[in-house]
RNA sequence: GGGGUUGUAGCUUAGCUUGGUUUGAGCACCCGGCUGAUAACCGGGAGGCCACCGGUUCAAAUCCGGUCAACCCCA
């Protein structure tokens, strides 16, 4: 027996009780911890920064990792690495504390103590995680979260400490400056998650001041800057290499400018030369602005670099590295030493200067008054912009110079570059493009934060300067003595070393490190490598998050592989696009439109979400709809239990039970076949090339076909009381379509097709068994382009049906078909009942059913019949057409009165004949004539039809089984009870009636057959038994 | 300013790799039909300068160049 189902339970509470047999019967455990294969396949889980609920967006992820990962197991993978992982440390969780303890500085941190601060920060991110965990249940995400790796953990650390120092060990990693966004009064850097809570739009005062070019008379650079406290420490002009200047004479002088802001600046100036390349002022030397601090070798000279833009400004900018990123970068490039005059409290701190002891921002006016002095000042102008202020206090932020540890990446761009040639991405684009792009500008990664809650840096530095680093916990017992149980901060500060070099007392560097480097490190560190396992999974076959990763994790652990493996990080990366509110906005929770995943499970069940995840491709923005999440899974999900409902209860009123498939001769049988198994091969193709979408579409097409194609033209096979071998037959491959796609949306719709599956087969679970492998042999692809065919042709008659106002209950007694190609025999016992007409008839070389009209084409005849028009014209219309048609087929032309027309002079129109109606069916060419005589014999079989419909309404209104035997009384005229009374056997066959009667029916329903009134009683009979 | 993606009906989209009938569906609306599984289905109506301009070609939604718009990343 099959299981009935109740096909009208909601999504959720089917997937309810899916996820409770699962939990009962161990099925999750089963498939993480057994295999159908053997062939290694490596995943790896980017780690969700659990200081936050799961929203949409994670739930998105979580499901094409699950798509994959399922697949991956049907298809006889052992699935490494199939576990969460959790991102723990970091900013984002320090502020979070930093809010519940209501600090607003490092001091207060560090007065409170780091180590009951860190302590909290370690219990606020679990409080995230039991949610992920839930949502992961929920939405059917099968990992084994009690292998979860978790970047807090000591393991994990050490192994990161082992990177650290093997980078160390290899001068990757190594002690710079770094301009940082820089709060003087709190004496902190702020990351940029800070600095973008504090940017304010501001009026400030800008200047633009004038450098004498050396060796040019009267000759000068203009460049603008809006913060004049950076002057005295000007160390480069930069101009753009690509951008076009001008040399203008203005006032008797001659000055260097972009070409666009020539005339702005200088209205009525004098263009000596233009289009000067910025190439061309590369290497030019000038004068110092502020002749107080001591410049180094080199500098005092124009660079290029194409930073330089003409949005604001001169295009040549005044660059002092130890405030600029950009300014900093030149100084780099230039080799040159940093002129630095202000201290960490934002005061200058050189005695050469005028303004030592000032805050910089406090100077600005005080130099400004000096520029003009001095003659070098040329305008003065108000703007305003948006300025980044501390978040905390309010004061606005420098670029200041910092000690800072970083990992050399620049110097190792063509081994990334090269290591991502080996990766695939989904979409290709990124590869070149975003990513690609990225690589190319890589720069040194500032590794080091001035924080609590993180990864120390495991570097030692003794008096003398030595550096030193720790690899993991033993060696730092051994080298400093002490055990520790946990490395984070503040026990590892305490410990000191001794210096292998010098003996000299180290003590550790006081940062801790980027949480970007946790996460990158997953590939080694999430297995303990190489401690706890001395291979690597270096490269995962497969990883996916969504775009913004390709800045974040995706490049992360593509430099930390890189740079420790010389290998690519991943084989392949999928990358999707955000889900959107209903009216395509972005979703943030400051806007209060964001959906946490929980509630959209709540409200639409785990399927019908997951299927609206694999709708279109995944790297393009959806828009979350519950319209549309209804709309796919009705279309998909609430067809196959339909379907599978029928099955059931007709297979289980035959006894039917399936032995294997047996194909018959029916050529609807080998098609749906041919269509299973055509799409099997694509599904396979599109999940080996991570494109489930794909997979997805092909089978929303198939279960189209089966239900509304397939099903609907075999339900008359079911009928039959007896068990036929056409009915076997159909049984078989019912089955056989109801398997194959449970197991191919298995991955998908991972609870409904266990429902299914379970039903219909009684097995343990689908997610335990083989993905389905196509039967090549059974797919025909001519056999599908001809059901192709004999759909549009039914789609055409039944057009012209409507437009001949005749009912699709009517039988109608031919069909001609004119065109060159046949339609096979068996195949036009489709079209027949499809189309209710009794004959159809291939027509070709007869006469067309059509009476045909010529008449003159006025304007190509003119010119040739002139005055003549009105005589040869009525000769024309009085003569037989045929004729003239015969006659232009045959010579190309025709004598008409005495002129010699052609074809191009007569126009010939076609009529169908009374009691027919054409049309063109475009798809296969065919010129169809539908016979519309009907005859007393056709109105009688169309009156019997109405009369059979009416009464399986009545059946079905009074909700009776399929087998329920019944009697009738009908009650109409004369004339039509005389008909009725010749098709009593045709009306009590269908409707499974003991006995039709003609009478008063009284307490019947009444009828309305277009104008014919009936009354219709119809009455259960008791079940005999038999 | 640089880079990337996307633009097909009111909405959601297929087709673009490899140029070849009149760009194909679904939702929603209206009309008609069909229905002994269905929350369905079928036909018709209305709704498309396939974002725009140019080029290549016998032929362009498709290939190439440019423009515009939206979004994203970077500065």
């Amino acid at each position: 027996m099959f299981k009935a189902i109740d096909t009208n339970r909601s999504f959720k509470e089917l997937a309810d009780e899916v996820r409770s047999y699962w939990k009962e019967s161990g099925i999750q455990e089963k498939s993480l911890h057994s295999s159908l294969g053997n062939k290694p396949f490596r995943f790896l889980e980017g780690p969700p920064t659990a200081n936050g609920r799961p929203h949409l967006g994670h739930a998105m992820t979580r499901v094409v990792k699950d798509i994959v990962l399922r697949y991956k197991y049907m298809t006889g993978h052992e699935i490494f690495g199939r576990t969460g992982g959790w991102d723990c440390h970091g900013l984002p969780v320090e502020i979070e504390a930093e809010k519940h303890f209501g600090f607003n500085s490092k001091k207060e941190i560090e007065n409170f103590g780091i180590e009951a601060f860190n302590a909290y920060c370690r219990e606020s991110v679990f409080r995230y995680i039991d949610e992920f965990k839930e949502v992961d249940s929920l939405i059917g995400f099968w990992v084994d979260h009690d292998k979860d790796y978790i970047t807090l953990n000591r393991d994990y650390m050490e192994s990161e400490w082992w990177a650290l120092k093997t980078m160390f060990e290899n001068q990757l990693l190594f002690k710079d400056f770094k301009i940082l966004p820089y709060c003087p009064r709190c004496g902190t850097s702020l990351s940029s998650h800070e600095v973008s809570q504090g940017y304010e739009e501001v009026t400030d005062i800008s200047v633009y001041v004038r450098f004498k070019v050396i060796g040019e008379k009267d000759t000068y650079m203009l460049a603008w800057t809006t913060t004049p406290w950076t002057l005295p420490s000007n160390q480069f002009l930069v101009v753009n290499p690509k951008l076009d200047y001008s040399l203008v004479e203005y006032k008797g002088s001659r000055y260097y400018i972009a070409m666009a802001m020539a005339d702005k600046l200088f209205p009525g100036g004098k263009h000596l030369q233009d289009s000067i390349k910025g190439s061309d002022l590369v290497g030019k030397k000038y004068e110092q602005l502020l002749k107080f601090l001591k410049p180094f070798d080199g500098n005092l000279q124009v660079v290029g670099a194409s930073y330089v833009t003409v949005e604001e400004g001169t295009g040549i900018v005044h660059t002092s590295p130890a405030f600029g990123a950009d300014d900093f970068e030149t100084g780099k490039r230039m080799k040159t030493r940093i002129l630095n005059p202000v201290n960490p409290e934002g005061k200058y701190n050189d005695p050469l200067l005028p303004w030592n002891g000032l805050n910089v921002m406090d100077a600005n006016p005080r130099i400004i008054d000096y520029l003009r002095e001095t003659g070098v000042l040329f305008k003065i102008e108000k703007i305003k912009h948006t300025y980044p202020f501390c978040y905390r206090c309010k004061s606005p932020l420098i670029y200041y110079p910092l000690d800072a540890w970083f990992i050399k990446v620049s110097e190792n761009r063509e081994k990334i570059i090269e290591t991502n040639s080996r990766i695939s991405w989904y979409p290709s684009h990124l590869k070149e493009g975003r990513f690609g792009n990225f690589l190319e500008e890589a720069k040194d990664w500032s590794l080091s934060r001035n924080r609590y809650w993180g990864t120390p840096l495991p570097v030692w530095k003794c008096k003398k300067g030595h550096y030193e680093a720790i690899g993991d916990m033993r060696e730092l017992a051994e080298r400093s003595g002490r055990q520790l149980d946990d490395l984070h901060r503040p026990f590892v500060d305490e410990l000191k070393l001794k210096c292998t070099q010098c003996g000299e007392e180290s003590i550790r560097e006081p940062y801790v490190i980027d949480t970007w480097f946790d996460s990158g490190s997953a590939t080694y560190a999430s297995i303990g490598y190489p401690r706890h396992s001395r291979k690597t999974h270096i490269p995962v076959d497969f990883i996916t998050e969504a775009i913004d990763q390709t800045r974040g994790w995706y490049y992360t652990l593509h430099v930390i592989s890189t740079l420790l493996f010389n290998s690519n990080a991943y084989k392949n990366v999928l990358t999707i696009e955000f889900v959107l509110d209903e009216k395509g906005r972005k979703m943030s929770k400051s806007e209060g439109n964001s959906v946490l995943a929980i509630e959209a499970l709540r409200q639409n069940g785990p399927d019908p979400l997951r299927l609206f995840f694999m709708f279109g491709v995944p790297w393009k923005t959806r828009n979350y709809d519950i319209r549309l999440i209804t709309e796919i899974s009705r279309k998909t999900l609430s067809t196959l239990l339909n379907v599978y409902s029928f099955f059931a209860s007709n297979a289980n009123l035959d006894r039917y039970e399936f032995t294997g498939l047996k194909i018959s001769s029916d050529p609807l049988d080998q098609w749906i076949l041919s269509r299973l198994n055509s799409t099997i091969l694509a599904c396979n193709k599109s999940m080996e090339a991570y494109l489930p979408h794909e997979a997805f579409r092909s089978l929303m097409d198939l279960i189209e076909q089966v239900s509304n194609t397939y099903l609907r033209l075999s339900r008359r096979k079911f009928w039959s009381e007896e068990m036929t071998e056409m009915k076997e037959s159909a049984y078989s491959i019912l089955y056989t379509l109801l398997e194959k796609i449970s197991l191919m949306l298995a991955p998908i719709a991972p609870f409904t097709t266990e429902y299914l599956y379970r039903s219909l087969t009684q097995k343990e679970s689908v997610h335990l068994e083989h993905y389905p492998a196509a039967s090549e042999e059974l797919i025909q692809p001519e056999l599908e382009k001809k059901f192709a065919d004999i759909m549009s042709i039914i789609e055409t008659v039944r057009r012209m049906r409507q437009k001949a106002g005749i009912k699709g209950r009517q039988p109608l007694m031919e069909l001609l078909l004119f065109g060159s190609s046949r339609i096979d025999e068996p195949l036009l016992e489709i079209i027949k009942p499809e189309i209710n007409c009794k004959n159809i008839i291939f027509a070709e070389g007869r006469d067309l059913p059509v009476s045909s009209s010529v008449k003159l084409n006025y304007s190509t005849v003119a010119p040739i019949l002139k005055g003549n028009m009105k005589r040869v014209e009525s000769a024309l219309i009085s003569s037989d057409p045929e004729n003239i048609i015969k006659e232009l087929r045959k010579k190309g032309f025709v004598g008409v009165d005495g002129f010699t027309l052609s074809q191009e002079h007569i126009l010939v129109e076609t009529v169908p004949k009374a009691g027919f109606v054409h049309d063109r069916d475009e798809r296969t060419g065919f010129e169809l004539f539908l016979n519309t005589s009907i005859d007393a014999d056709l109105a009688r079989e169309g009156l019997t039809r109405e009369i059979i419909r009416r009464i399986q309404v009545m059946r079905k209104e009074l909700s009776l089984e399929y087998d329920d035997r019944i009697s009738v009384v009908i009650g109409a005229d004369s004339a039509t009870s005389g008909d009725i009374r010749k098709s009593v056997e045709a009306i009590s066959s269908e409707t499974l009636a003991d006995s039709i009667d003609l009478g008063s029916a009284e307490n019947g329903q009444d009828w309305d057959i277009d104008g014919t009134k009936v009354r219709i009683l119809v009455r259960k009979n008791e079940k005999q038994n038999q």
